[in-house]
DNA sequence: CGTGAAATTGACTTCTCTCAACTAGCGTGG
DNA sequence: CCACGCTAGTTGAGAGAAGTCAATTTCACG
C-alpha cells in the first residue's frame, strides 16, 4: 500500500489548508470547518504513475489533491481505457465509489501525489449531524455528473479540434483558480492520455497541436503549453458562441 | 402546467405499485415502503412530446415512470442536441437536478407518459430519519454516475455499428426486467434522438440498422425491432468480448 | 553519450457525415 | 374512404474527418 502519513495536530489540517476554499469544505462556514479535520485523519503520498484505488475495489474513502493530479479512466475487458477525468490539487477523486459500494474507475497519479483521505464512514457519521457536511457531499456528486455529462457532450457533439480547444481552455480556467497562469502551463498527461479522454488518437492529439501552433492559436513545445489567443480558442471550442 | 392527478387512498400507490420493486423503492422493505406514500404525493401526465422539465429550472422533484417513456437531453447554446438517456417504466428521471438546485438537463415524453412525483422536501424530510431511503438516493444517484459513464465509454471508445448493437442490447435488457420481449420491441424514439444519443447522424443509423437486418441480425420495420442473433450483437457491441 | 519512450509527421485507408433524391406511412380533411 | 401533404425513414454519391501504419525526430534519463 501507499506511504500513509498520519496528521498530527500540528500538521496542516482542513482548517489551515490553502485549498480548503475549493476542495472537500467548499463552502462550509469557518464553524463547521473543523469539522473536516475530524474526518480527514490522513494523507497518502502516490508516487508517479501508481494507482490509488483500483474499478471494483471496495470503496473505503474519497480524496482530495492536496498537490500533483489524478487520472481516472475505466477499462472494459477488452482493454479499451476511457479516461474520465484529471484532476488538479483542490479537487476531489472516488466520489462515483461514494456513492456505490465499489470503485467504478481506477485512479492513478500523474506526477508525485498527495491526497487527504476522507473515510466514507466518517464522513457518514459527521454528515448525519451536520448538515452542511451532507450538502457539500450532495455538491460534490452533482458536480461528478455535470463532469461527467460534460464529457458526454464533448464526445457526442464536437468535432475533434472543438474537443481539444474546449480541453485546453478547461484545464486554463481550472489551473487559474488555482492561482496559476491560466495561458502558460505544463501538461501532466501523454498525448496518448489526451486522446484517451477525448476519444481521438494521439496522432490526431499531436496534430491538431501543431495545427494549432501553426495558427498562432497556442506555442507548444512537448507538454509546455502557452495560450496565445483565448477568445480564438473559445470561438474554435463551440462552446460559448451563438 | 401539466395535468396533475392527486393520489387518494385507494389510487395505487408505491406499497401496491406494481413497478414498486425497480423505481423509487427499490430494496426498501416493505415496512418502510410505505415511507414512499408518504413522499409520493401526485402523478403527472405528460402528453407525447411535452416536457416535463427544462435546463434551468429550480429542481422540486424526481418522477418514478409509471408509463409511457422520457428522453433527456442536454442543449447548448447553439442549439445542439446531446441525448443523455432514454428512460422506462419504473426507471427514475430528474437525480442530476435532484443533486442540484436546478434542473441539467430537458425531460421530454416520447409517448404519452404518466410520472409519480418524488418532492424533493419530502424526500429530504423523510430520508432524514429513514436510513433506506437515504440509501435508495445515494444508489440512485450512483446509477446515474454509471449511466453517464457508460455513454462515455460508447462516445469515446465504440464505433458507430458497437454503439447501436450496444443500445439495442441495453433496451432489450430493460425491456426484459419489465416483463416484455427482450427479442422484439418497438422504439419509441426516431432515428435522429437515437443518433443524438449515439453521437451519429440519422443518416447512419439508418444505415447501420439495414445492414444489420441485411446480415440477419436483426429485423427492422420503422420502428419495430426484431433482434435475431443477440450473441452475435453481443459480440459486435464489443461489451463483453475477451 | 547512448537508449528508449514520447512525440511528430507523412501517406494512405476507412469511417462517418453531408447533401440530395426518393419512398413509405400516417393523419387530416374533403 | 380516398387523396393529399407532411414527417420519418431509406438510400446513394461524394467529401471530409479521423484512424492506421510506418518512418523519423526529440528529449529525458541513466
Amino acid at each position: 500500500m501507499h506511504k500513509r502519513i498520519s496528521l498530527s495536530p500540528e500538521s496542516t489540517r482542513c482548517s489551515t489548508c490553502m485549498l480548503n476554499s475549493l476542495c472537500l469544505p467548499l463552502g462550509i462556514n469557518s464553524n463547521d470547518i473543523s469539522k473536516f479535520d475530524e474526518v480527514v485523519s490522513e494523507r497518502i503520498r502516490i508516487p508517479k504513475g501508481e494507482t490509488l484505488f483500483h474499478q471494483g475495489d471496495r470503496s473505503v474513502a474519497i480524496y482530495g489533491i492536496r498537490s500533483g493530479s489524478i487520472k481516472t479512466q475505466l477499462e472494459d475487458a477488452t482493454g479499451q481505457v476511457q479516461v474520465t477525468g484529471f484532476l488538479l490539487p483542490g479537487e476531489v477523486v472516488g466520489i462515483d465509489g461514494f456513492l456505490n459500494t465499489t470503485q467504478l474507475s481506477n485512479a492513478i497519479a500523474l506526477e508525485d501525489t498527495e491526497v487527504c483521505v476522507a473515510r466514507i464512514d466518517d464522513m457518514d457519521r459527521v454528515a448525519a449531524h451536520v448538515p452542511a457536511v451532507q450538502h457539500q457531499l450532495r455538491r460534490l456528486s452533482s458536480e461528478e455528473i455535470k463532469r461527467s455529462q460534460q464529457l458526454v457532450v464533448a464526445l457526442g457533439v464536437l468535432r475533434s479540434e472543438q474537443r481539444l480547444a474546449a480541453f485546453l481552455l478547461n484545464l486554463s480556467q481550472r489551473l487559474a483558480a488555482l492561482g496559476y497562469s491560466p495561458s502558460e502551463f505544463v501538461l501532466r498527461m501523454s498525448r496518448e492520455e489526451i486522446g484517451n479522454y477525448l476519444g481521438l488518437t494521439l496522432e490526431t492529439v499531436s496534430r491538431l497541436f501543431s495545427r494549432f501552433a501553426r495558427e498562432n492559436l497556442i506555442r507548444i513545445h512537448q507538454r509546455e503549453v502557452q495560450l496565445l489567443d483565448l477568445p480564438m480558442l473559445r470561438q474554435l471550442s463551440g462552446v460559448d458562441c451563438g
